[in-house]
DNA sequence: ATAACGATATGATAATTATCATAACATGAT
DNA sequence: ATCATGTTATGATAATTATCATATCGTTAT
C-alpha cells in the first residue's frame, strides 16, 4: 500500500471509507491509486470505458463535453472532495464527458468494481453514494438553469461570486479558467465575457490584472448576478 | 393491501422491487399509496418536506421550479417508471422543484424512510437505485447542454422530435405542454415558440391543429434540430 | 348567448448577443 | 532575440432574440 495514501488518514475518509471496516477498507487501500496531474493535462477522455470511480483530493478540474464540430461546453468545475467520475459512473459504461486539470491535481482511482460489490455489501456506503451523486446532480442542474435566466453580466458576476465565496474564499484570487472557458461554462462568446469584464471594471466593481480578480464590491457584483 | 396496486404485478416491479424479498416486499407493499391526479394538478409542491419517494405509473407530468418573480422553468418531463421525486430526494429534506400532471397521471407513493431502510440492507436495490438516478441525473444535464447550444427554431424542433419519438412514437401526437410551457422548457419566449412553429408550417415540416402537431417532414425536422 | 379569460398568433420595434475585424500583449519554441 | 501562437481586448456591424402591441380563437363561467 502506498504510504503516502493511507486510508485511514485519508481526507476522503468521512466521505467514502467513514463506513469501511475489514475486508472492505483492504480492498479499497490496496485497490486505489494516486495519480498527479499538471495544469491542463487530461485526467478523463470523453468516450472512454469507465473503470475507475475517480476523487479529487487537491487542485482543481473541469468536466466538459466536446461536441461534433469540437466546441466544448462545461458541465461543472469539481473542487477537492467532489466526485470526478460521477455523472454516469453507475448508468454507463463509458464517460459522456472529459475531465481537465485547471491546477495542478490529484485524484485517488477507486475500482469502479469494488465500489459496487461494496455498495451491494454495505447499505451505509451506499446511501453516501446515492447522498452524494444527488448533491452534486442537484447542484449541477439547478446552477445550468439559474445561469440560463441570466444577462451576460449577470452570468460573469455569478461565476466570479462563485470563485471567490465556494473555491477560494477571498475576494481577491486568481482566475482558474481562460476567458473562452469561463465562456464556454456560462453559455456565452468568448468577446462577451471579455467585455462583461471591462464593463465590471470601468464600472469600479473589480479590478482586473491578468487572470487576477479583485471584487471591490461585493455587493453590487452580487445585484447584478441576481438581477443583472 | 390495495387490491389494484399488487406489487408482485406491478409494472414498477422490474425496476424498482425486483430484488425485493419477503419483509422488504410486504413493507414496500403495505406502505405504498396510490395516488390519481387530474391533468393540471399539482403532484409536488417546492419547499415541502420530502417523505415520500414518488414513481411515476401512469400519465406523464413536468418537473420544474418557479423563480422569486413567479417564472416557471420546466427542469424535464418525465414519463411512466421515472422516478419523480428523484434529483434531491438524497441529499435535501425539501424539494426544490415542483410536480404537475401534464396529463392524467397515477403515482405510487412509497415512504422515503422505507427506501433508505431498504437500501441499506439490500446492495442489490441500491445499486439499481444508483444506476437511475445517475441515468436520470445524466439525461437531464445533457439535455440542458443540448438545447442551450441551439437556434429558437432548433430548440422547437428538437422538443417536438422529442415527443414524437421517446413519449408517444408516433409522427402525429397532441402536445402535452402549452406555448408558453415549452418556452419554459427550452429557454425562449413564448411568442418565439409560436413563431417557429409557424414558420417550420410554412416551411411544410410540419401540420399544426392547435394542439396536435403532425411532422410532415421528420428528416428536415431532424436537421433543423441539429444544425438550425 | 355572451362575457371574460387565457392561449394562440403576427407584426413592429427595441434590446441583446454574436460575428467579424483588428490590435496589443503574453508565452513558449526555435 | 525573434517568431509563432494563443489570449486578452475593443469597436463596428450583423444576427438573433425579447418586448410591446394587437387581434383572433377557444374555453369556461355566468
Amino acid at each position: 500500500m502506498d504510504p503516502s495514501c493511507n486510508c485511514e488518514l485519508c481526507e476522503l475518509r468521512e466521505l467514502l471509507v467513514a463506513n469501511l471496516e475489514g475486508d472492505h477498507l483492504d480492498i479499497i487501500c490496496s485497490g486505489k491509486v494516486e495519480k498527479e496531474y499538471k495544469q491542463g493535462e487530461s485526467i478523463i477522455k470523453e468516450g472512454t470505458l469507465i473503470k475507475d470511480f475517480t476523487y479529487l483530493k487537491s487542485g482543481l478540474v473541469k468536466l466538459f463535453r466536446t461536441d461534433s464540430s469540437g466546441k466544448e461546453q462545461i458541465i461543472t468545475i469539481a473542487k477537492p472532495f467532489d466526485y470526478v467520475s460521477l455523472l454516469s459512473v453507475f448508468s454507463n459504461n463509458r464517460y459522456n464527458y472529459s475531465v481537465t486539470a485547471l491546477e495542478d491535481s490529484v485524484t485517488c482511482h477507486l475500482k469502479m468494481n469494488d465500489i459496487r460489490t461494496m455498495a451491494e455489501d454495505n447499505g451505509t456506503l451506499a446511501l453516501s453514494l446515492l447522498k452524494n451523486m444527488s448533491r452534486v446532480a442537484d447542484k449541477i442542474i439547478l446552477d445550468t438553469l439559474e445561469i440560463r435566466k441570466k444577462h451576460l453580466r449577470g452570468r460573469v458576476a455569478y461565476l466570479l461570486i462563485y470563485f471567490s465565496q465556494n473555491v477560494y474564499y477571498s475576494p481577491e484570487f486568481d482566475l482558474p479558467l481562460t476567458r473562452k472557458e469561463m465562456a464556454e461554462f456560462v453559455g456565452m462568446t468568448t468577446e462577451n465575457v471579455i467585455r462583461s469584464l471591462s464593463e465590471l471594471r470601468r464600472d469600479g466593481i473589480l479590478k482586473i490584472y491578468g487572470k487576477t480578480i479583485q471584487i471591490i464590491n461585493m455587493d453590487t457584483l452580487k445585484s447584478i448576478a441576481e438581477f443583472g
